[in-house]
DNA sequence: TTGTATGCGTTATCAC
DNA sequence: GTGATAACGCATACAA
């Protein structure tokens, strides 16, 4: 293992001081074009390469946003972590991923590494375990800006970045409506909590100005958000004697699973029953095209957090930034004719 | 923006030399346990952190491995992603994870970047446009250690992971063969190109060995990937004069736009035209099951890789370690009946 | 324009 | 056990 070339050697070769060749690398204005030259060309020729840790930590920043996701494994947080990245990039900044596995423990582990490794902002989307936030609190103590996206709490006194879940399952709702759908079944999480329940108030807004009523049997909890799980709801609303003639369902799993049950029921999408879906960009193409479903755009939800973190690491004062709260609407991506 | 507390503010708080504080802080078996407690609860109380950076410039390592993926937003490479982290994440090492977005210019500047972040290795899968493999050859020279993965280069004497393509894509069509067919079509990429060329070549042997012709005009080379290349393709197929009874997609994507073809034209799946896709783990759960799919174990060959790299950053000696070249078996995950 | 000196936060090598 | 002190690689205030 070779060991990597500094300016020291670089002042040695050059026979000037080593402060010299640190400005005619980083293109000082308070230098000459010949020295500069001298002290790129040999750097090139030496095979010199910037320790960016040492720079880190005379600058006491790192150039390098820290993003914590529940899971880099799925179509929505890949997106946007892509368009956090996307953004980053242009302003040179680099990009440090974790993955809280849903596990509480584990994002606060991430938060504190992130933390000592100086990165210049944090963005987070909370586990699912996440209920307490001190580790947030400690980590905005020490001056480090954090964002939250998707999955945010509204007591942090930060900038956060969310789905108006509440207006797109009205919407798609609506949508059902205005085909003609009159028997709407809901197949979702628990009633009682955060995006499930602005979900389900959309829906049951929509409803409601529709003058429609929901028949209860028609409305499914569920917890777990699985292919099997959907399946077994559509059997259970389809051996109702009431039967739906469309289904809102939660999330775009879901979707899938109703449409494979409704194979295997011989019922017609989306002419006996239309579902639909809460999807995100990207499923959509994976999909079958009877399905109507519901873009969170997440790529451009990265982007807007990225801006956001940004915007307050190079604040340059030091008054707190106004925390925004953006809410970013959904699309309906692709409709079922 | 508070200034953090460091090691030295503790030994001053505690009338003792840094030195001191920092073996308490760390290693410690040649310390008193009274100091060594004493400093440890200053520590919380104070709010200590230990600054990674200066860590790391001393050490000479980041516990940091470097990722570089064509892009973070498809199912493979997320799960491939996901498995480093797994390993990683055990072994204390963080991942920094970035995106070539299939541009070589792109993935040259992060490599450069992850080599002067001082990362202890990096793991990489090319882009589409690499065909030049300096920006490997520079880093090995730096002593960094490096993985390939998934794409590879065989020219560069590294550790690599790659799928057996060959092997999946002729067990695939085996599976099509064993289940009657006997009219196999081919939908995929440029024949001549890296894992297009093992896929079909798999595919090419399979029916040799059943001594099974295929017809010209049942192979269908399109060089992107897309839903509507894959319906196309169908739609020309089917008004082939000698139809074909199977397809053999070269990816998921394309084996459900296939699928959804199958639909427009009212052609039954399996019976009158079967449908295999080479598709990875999960991208399975999304999909019809009237279709085979053949999956690459994308987060298997993550951890593979993690492992790969943990061992050579971990390894004593100066020697170099032996390069291995695992070939990772694919399996069939979904099978229609 | 260039050089000198100092410091960033931590660890390692000596001494004591 | 503990304490000075010198690194690690780089940047900058201050002189010259």
């Amino acid at each position: 293992m070779k060991k990597p070339i500094t300016i020291k050697d670089i002042a040695k070769s050059l026979n000037i001081s080593v402060a010299t060749v640190s400005r005619a690398l980083r293109d000082s204005n308070e230098i000459s074009k010949e020295t500069k030259r001298a002290v790129l060309q040999l750097a090139k020729e030496m095979d010199y390469h910037p320790n960016l840790l040492a720079r880190g930590l005379i600058n006491r920043k790192s150039k390098i946003i820290g993003v914590v996701v529940p899971t880099i494994n799925r179509q929505f947080w890949a997106n946007s972590i892509s368009g956090i990245e996307n953004i980053a990039y242009n302003d040179d900044y680099k990009v440090m991923i974790f993955q809280s596995a849903e596990s509480f423990r584990k994002e606060v582990e991430i938060v504190e590494t992130l933390a000592n490794s100086r990165v210049d902002g944090i963005l987070i989307a909370f586990s699912k375990e996440t209920l307490d936030f001190e580790h947030i609190n400690q980590v905005l103590n020490r001056g480090i800006p954090v964002v939250l996206f998707e999955r945010v709490c509204d007591l942090l006194e930060v900038s956060k970045v969310v789905t108006d879940d509440f207006l797109g399952a009205k919407k798609m709702t609506e949508h059902l409506i205005s085909r003609g759908k009159k028997k709407i079944a809901y197949l979702g999480g628990p009633l009682t909590l955060g995006v499930c329940r602005d979900r389900y108030l959309g829906f049951e807004s929509a409803l409601k100005e529709a003058e429609i009523q929901v028949s209860p049997d028609h409305i499914i909890e569920t917890d777990e958000f699985t292919f099997e799980n959907a399946k077994k709801a559509i059997h259970q609303l389809w051996s109702n004697p009431s039967k739906p003639d469309a289904v809102f369902c939660f999330a775009d799993v879901l979707a899938i699973g109703a449409l494979d049950a409704c194979k295997e029921l011989g019922i017609k999408v989306p002419q006996q029953l239309a579902i639909t879906g809460f999807g995100n960009d990207d499923t959509g193409r994976f999909i079958n095209p009877t399905l109507t479903t519901m873009a969170q755009p997440s790529f451009e939800m990265g982007q807007l957090a990225a801006k956001l973190i940004l915007k307050e690491i190079n604040a340059t004062t030091e008054l707190p930034l106004p925390k925004l709260e953006i809410i970013q609407p959904t699309l309906i991506v692709r409709e079922s004719t």
